[in-house]
DNA sequence: TCTCAGTTGGGACTCCGTATCATGAGGGCG
DNA sequence: CGCCCTCATGATACGGAGTCCCAACTGAGA
């Protein structure tokens, strides 16, 4: 799993250095997504910045997703597919999963040319409860 | 405009101050979405933190709605309609433009169902550019 | 008018993320 | 293999956004 993200790094022109394989080692670690604060205590011998640099580097090449949360937050989570997806948030346990739909995208689109706008971007987040939560 | 949301204030138990009126009707004069300090900025007399409380109250209420921008920043704009819709913001000039889709928030609604997840809430921000900056 | 819960001001504080800058190390090249 | 340049790193200072605290104040119901 790693290995993808290393190769992807220096396909970039970026440089594998032992810091950026560890802070990639500890993300595919993570069972859950993570922030950056819990990231970085598992890095104790890594600067909090560079935390902040790599997984904003990892999140440019779309090797981690960025999470906001309901109330504001931000999480991160490596990104399972690397196609594009939007996300369904548990509020209960965390878990994230993740899905994409084509007539989701559809319907954005749909709107921002009915509005006149060319799209650059957008973001859809899904906040509720998992099946096992709401048992 | 001011006086529906002082309407709603009153019928949700808040009280009418003098300086909730006066944000309120800052906020009503505000041409396009606004940040906390530049709202605070046009209403010197009145403390910051009560600035940042009254909006999130209103938020709360649904008279404000808070706008995530793409670069992470956040603004806030009154409520058009006060009924359910979402965002195209312009990174040209600002301005955001409201819509509401049906076949949006199904396609929302069905991919929370087909997980087994019991829907909250959802957003969903496009970003992009208007008819006008486009030119 | 009295009274008190709700509201306010404002400064200190927390959180998250970025800028700075001197030091260190990857890796292309000879 | 070893040099050297450039990129990466770490420590710390800094910045913006938003919250907390608490004493003083004020709507608005009785």
């Amino acid at each position: 799993m790693a290995t993808e993200s290393v190769a992807r790094l220096a396909d970039t022109g970026h440089r594998l250095t032992a810091t950026r394989r560890a802070v990639l080692d500890a993300i595919a670690r993570s069972p859950r997504p993570f922030t950056i604060e819990e990231l970085s205590a598992r890095l104790p011998h890594i600067g909090r910045a560079t935390v902040f640099r790599t997984v904003k580097l990892l999140s440019e090449l779309e090797l981690v997703c960025r999470l906001p949360l309901e109330d504001g937050g931000v999480r991160y989570q490596r990104a399972g597919s690397g196609e594009h997806h939007h996300h369904l948030i548990c509020g209960g346990c965390g878990t994230v999963a993740e899905f994409s739909d084509p007539a989701l995208d559809d319907a954005i689109e749909r709107n921002a040319a009915v509005a006149g706008f060319a799209l650059d971007a957008h973001s859809a987040e899904l906040y509720g409860r998992c099946a096992s939560c709401r048992a």
